[in-house]
DNA sequence: GTCCGGTCTC
DNA sequence: GAGACCGGAC
């Protein structure tokens, strides 16, 4: 198998983005946040969200002393607001299980709410330096292509990890900017569609290149439609309870111009259900 | 209209 | 292991 770290941490070097978790003593908080604030959001979205987050609560005891209502209207059109609550609720772990100091060890982090294999090893590779693989959906279709010669991944699994271990060096920090450089390679060059192969700096050692770039096919479900849907719903109730500020919304005018009545009312028992809203004496209103 | 994605729940 | 979950960019 040819060794893949050499190229990714020369590209890495020359090509990574200058984002601002990467500068040099952002601080753990400061990476957990960003992590949670891109577990499901594009970059560019994220970077003002995470300034301002950040000058509001700039410590885990911070947030902890917040309310939820207010890490959710903090949270604004992010997207899958659950990762607002979560974000809070690890804020609370952190201050009650680890003295406001956000853990460095991977089955420390992994307990924590919100957090699963991804950011765990992302906190403890990218905040603290320590060696682990780190795989995201980017890592997962470089070593599709360059290794297995496949289009696109397979299903997520816990092989993953061990493919990804098995590229990386011996040195921590060398090992931490492999991870890095191949989540970026994925992101900029080897994307799932158009893939930049002639710029690639794997290309020389690609088994899908060797192969002829086959189509092997893709396994991903295709997205249901956003429009009309129960996401959408969720996500109208959920920006007029954030509008509402500190007040509560009687339940008769939650949505009320919604469309489909019961689709409004299941949108608003999902919300009750996730902890996204409480319902209090005939009103609507984000946990407290 | 189609695409992007990590974690939780069941 | 499968399905739910967001909103903006393109």
């Amino acid at each position: 198998m040819p060794d893949l770290a050499p190229a990714l941490v020369a590209w890495y070097r020359d090509n990574a983005r200058d984002l601002p978790w990467r500068a040099p003593g952002f601080g753990a908080w400061g990476v957990l946040v960003s992590e949670f604030m891109l577990q499901q959001t594009p970059v560019n979205r994220v970077i003002p969200h995470l300034d301002a987050w950040l000058a509001l609560w700039p410590t885990p005891a911070a947030l902890a002393k917040a309310s939820p209502a207010d890490a959710v209207r903090q949270w604004a059109n992010l997207g899958y607001p659950r990762r607002a609550l979560w974000l809070h609720r690890a804020a609370v772990e952190i201050r009650d299980r680890h003295e406001g100091i956000v853990p460095r060890q991977v089955d420390q982090l992994l307990a924590l709410t919100g957090i699963g294999d991804y950011t765990a090893r992302a906190v403890a590779v990218f905040a603290y330096g320590d060696h682990h693989p780190v795989v995201d959906t980017n890592t997962r279709r470089v070593l599709a292509r360059a290794i297995d010669g496949q289009a696109q991944p397979g299903p997520p699994s816990r092989r993953d990890l061990a493919a990804m271990d098995a590229l990386l060096p011996a040195d921590a920090a060398t090992s931490a900017v492999v991870n890095a450089a191949a989540m970026e390679l994925g992101a900029l060059v080897c994307t799932a569609r158009g893939p930049r192969c002639t710029e690639c700096p794997l290309r020389a050692m690609c088994a899908w290149r060797a192969a002829g770039y086959p189509d092997t096919g893709d396994t991903r479900r295709r997205q249901a439609r956003y429009e009309g849907s129960d996401r959408q719903a969720r996500g109208a109730v959920l920006k007029q309870l954030r509008e509402a500020s500190e007040h509560a919304v009687p339940i008769d005018d939650v949505a009320a111009d919604w469309p489909d009545a019961l689709q409004r009312d299941r949108a608003i028992d999902s919300l009750v259900a996730d902890g996204l809203a409480e319902a209090v004496r005939g009103e609507l209103r984000l946990p407290r």
